[in-house]
DNA sequence: TATTTATATTAGCCTAGTTTGATATACTAA
DNA sequence: TTAGTATATCAAACTAGGCTAATATAAATA
């Protein structure tokens, strides 16, 4: 009866899902780039990911090489404000600044004009 | 690190507990009312109501024989707004209203005077 | 086309959570 | 105090979910 709810909430009750989310309202991400923050393998982020997607929560574009996950624009009010609550260590906020998007995972093939823009949708 | 958050929605995420919820949100009920509501066995609907308690959402009170249980007051408002979204079953609405509170689990032990007074706090 | 890199999927293991049945505890009332 | 009822707790079975390792797919590039 009730199921269809329950399942809504519980794709919010586990903790790397939420580290996920909240590394993502810092700014898009591929999946390298996650498997690097996170402590666990490619395959599992790559499973949180689905449930994120199937959900609702999060969307993916490829770029290049890379497919890159974002925050979805229409994510209920609530959710995004338990978003805002949750802190982001200092480290993994200047990671993420300090690497380009998709740096991390595999040095640019040239080597000139490795900084190519990276941009959503 | 975000597992005390995770923890927090977890409780949310399982069907018997947001159907409890639901029918907690039409009146306060004893334990045996809702087990009479609910499929499952009145240990499973315990095991339920003390997780419920521990996350705050709702409070116990004894009156007479039986543990009348209640949503909490200061229940978050993004909880309260999804459990206005549940939907709660016509047949389960007209039992809670055709009974008197603790009159589905015995019957009184007097003849007389059957309908005492039962409140909350 | 062949190769490399990034991501997704699958299968099996393991842990956590839910359920039930049995039992214990807490009241109530005689 | 004793009996009866309501609720809580415990242990074991069952189930669901997350994790890893291995493998498959997809896109990019040589």
């Amino acid at each position: 009866m009730y199921e269809q709810w329950a399942e809504r909430w519980r794709v919010l009750g586990d903790a790397t899902r939420l580290h996920i989310l909240r590394l993502l309202s810092v700014r898009d991400a591929c999946v390298c780039e996650l498997v690097d923050l996170l402590p666990i393998s490619q395959s599992a982020v790559s499973q949180h990911l689905r449930k994120l997607k199937n959900a609702g929560l999060v969307r993916d574009y490829r770029n290049k090489s890379w497919v890159f996950y974002a925050l979805r624009s229409d994510i209920p009010p609530a959710v995004l404000s338990l978003l805002q609550e949750l802190p982001v260590p200092d480290t993994e906020a200047a990671w993420l600044r300090g690497h380009q998007v998709g740096e991390a995972c595999s040095p640019p093939v040239t080597r000139s004009g490795g900084d190519a823009k990276v941009g959503p949708e």
